[in-house]
DNA sequence: ATGGTGGGCAGCCCA
């Protein structure tokens, strides 16, 4: 199984580039993030053509996730289970033996807004969601944005970015926390080339510099992990014209 | 130099 997850940044501005990238590339499964679509809206026809089933979980404007799968996806949850927050941001399903949950992080704005404490608090959440996944299913895959980047080595300059939003100690402590559950960061099983950002920013020509960051990551559950064969960024697709801020994260698996 | 660029939807909010 190849499973592939990408923060599109508007999926209806995307398609033109978007829909020869899944017809090529043919993952079997594509988490997708700030679809910043309704349901209603979202444009299935042509990415159904191409063999995929869709469950999306939008909202106009912002936020907004879906699932692309080649399977047929079992047992959809939209959001937290019990959280009320109006803010589209998780769907999980359950494809052949993986209980997979594709979130989009908040993203925190700065460490003194609210929009930051918002974040950690929705965090904690998301851990306690996770905590009893794991108690349910041995194979749990949660990929997304996750608005943090886990290490210095994740960062194109550290010392520029320290204390910053994405970075900060108590969103690292909070993702560290999640890891600690039972969790493998699997871009970080494979060898890597140095600097391995998954986002640039639209601002300061960051692309051409290569300031990113890799907030964009794939957690497997240790029983998933071993079963894991491969995890790369694909760079291209944020060189194309028009491209979203984020690249997509690829990985694949030794499993049905 | 506290900017800049992009998406969405109506003069800003959010990233």
């Amino acid at each position: 199984m190849r499973l592939a997850t990408w923060n599109v940044n508007s999926i209806k501005q995307r398609m033109p580039r978007f829909l020869p990238w899944l017809d090529e590339r043919s993952p079997d499964v594509v988490c997708l993030q700030e679809t910043k679509c309704l349901d209603e809206q979202f444009p299935r026809e042509p990415i159904e053509e191409l063999g995929y089933n869709i469950e999306c979980f939008g909202q106009k404007t912002y936020n907004g996730v879906a699932i692309l799968s080649r399977a047929e996806p079992r047992d959809i949850a939209m959001g937290i289970p019990g959280d009320n927050d109006p803010q589209r941001r998780v769907i999980a399903a359950t494809i052949g033996a993986v209980r997979l949950v594709n979130v989009y992080v908040p993203n925190g704005q700065a460490v003194d807004s609210e929009k930051y404490t918002y974040k950690l608090a929705w965090l904690e959440r998301l851990r306690a969601y996770l905590a009893a996944l794991l108690e349910e299913h041995e194979h749990v895959l949660v990929v997304g944005d996750f608005n943090i980047a886990p290490e210095d080595r994740d960062v194109h300059d550290p010392a520029a970015w320290e204390g910053s939003v994405h970075v900060s100690a108590p969103e690292r402590d909070a993702l560290a926390r999640i890891a600690t559950l039972g969790f493998s960061d699997l871009f970080r099983q494979f060898d890597q080339p140095a600097k391995s950002w998954s986002w640039w920013d639209y601002r300061m020509n960051a692309f051409r510099r290569d300031h990113g960051l890799r907030i964009d990551l794939m957690l497997a559950s240790k029983a998933l992990a071993r079963r894991c064969t491969a995890c790369h960024i694909d760079r291209s697709p944020r060189s194309w014209e028009r491209p979203s801020d984020h690249a997509p994260v690829t990985a694949v698996f030794d499993i049905g």
